[in-house]
DNA sequence: AGACCATACATCGGCATCGAGGTATAGCAA
DNA sequence: TTGCTATACCTCGATGCCGATGTATGGTCT
């Protein structure tokens, strides 16, 4: 999911380290922020991989700024793992959330689509979080109102995101 | 996330580790399906830490069941969890839900209402995914359908559970 | 009789992540 | 001039998680 984003914030343009890290705040910080002995490490996978470049600005600032370039590997890199993305890019959330701010840059409407029509399936899938036994337990059932609560909320959410979902999916075309 | 789950499930009844397994999998496996290489390990340090003890059962099938059963320091510590929780449970989508299956354990609605509390003031914590400089950028601005639907749907759960948690913060009494 | 799957538990190497700490410089306020 | 904050980068140990693999047995299908 960092290297999603990483990649996904360097092809708009190239950045440093940290304009990266604050726009990696914004993105998922509110929910799970990202740490130094985190964000640094990854960039250095994604460098030792060829994936981007550090061009080192003898800045005006303290430390020497090293702008971060996405070389070519590092878009084609970027754009197949948009175009065929991960079950948990797919099924989790965060994940998820990370591919949709980033996929306009696969350039491909088809291709857009079918990654909404794989969230669509998913979200097609019966799925509950309680059984007794085989048998799902549904909302109404429960008289603990917070597992009640987990299901309707659960519930509302993938509504919205279905009718999202079917809309885009009509505009796109096809 | 996953001790949290596994105390809760423990607190209902005794299970061993396939049930466990099989009740994570309906829990949180949707999303994200949990491993053997994680949840065995994962009982083992909760043993090592005296919240639960094995029973060894000779039983009727291949390898020999461990019952599990939470100890006193156990249900203590489930408790403390549920009163207390991290603030990456209750930012965190997949954490805060799990918390929400368990919340009922904790049998004092007041100290449920100040969980539910402390969610309501992170939802309505101003947050958007994108900024220009310092300015959030709102859905409306965006061309991209994607960034755009990202925020839409972000808005729509947010309200949705505002929603929810109101309510039952008022059935809750206070 | 043989193949296969579900049940049931466990270990291991590898890796990503986290939190804490460290090293600088620049600018501003007390 | 001392201290604080922001910018900017980096390292390290500990931990937790994942995927692969191993070891059993019992039941079902063919």
């Amino acid at each position: 999911m960092l290297k999603l984003a990483i990649l996904g914030f360097l092809h708009d343009r190239p950045l440093h380290g940290y304009e990266l890290r604050r726009h990696l705040a914004a993105l998922t910080g509110h929910v799970r922020p990202i740490s130094d002995g985190t964000l640094y490490p990854a960039i250095k996978r994604l460098e030792t991989d060829g994936l981007l470049v550090r061009e080192t600005e003898p800045g005006t600032t303290a430390a020497p700024r090293h702008t971060l370039h996405l070389t070519a590997a590092g878009r084609t890199a970027l754009l197949d793992r948009l175009r065929d993305p991960e079950p948990l890019d797919i099924s989790d959330e965060n994940r998820w959330f990370t591919l949709l701010a980033f996929l306009r840059h696969l350039d491909d409407p088809t291709a857009q689509a079918a990654v909404l029509r794989r969230r669509l399936a998913f979200l097609a899938e019966p799925a509950s979080f309680f059984y007794d036994g085989d048998r799902p337990i549904g909302a109404e059932e429960f008289t603990d109102p917070f597992r009640r609560g987990l299901l309707l909320i659960a519930r509302a959410t993938t509504e919205a995101e279905r009718a999202w979902l079917d809309a885009t999916l009509a505009e796109l075309g096809g």
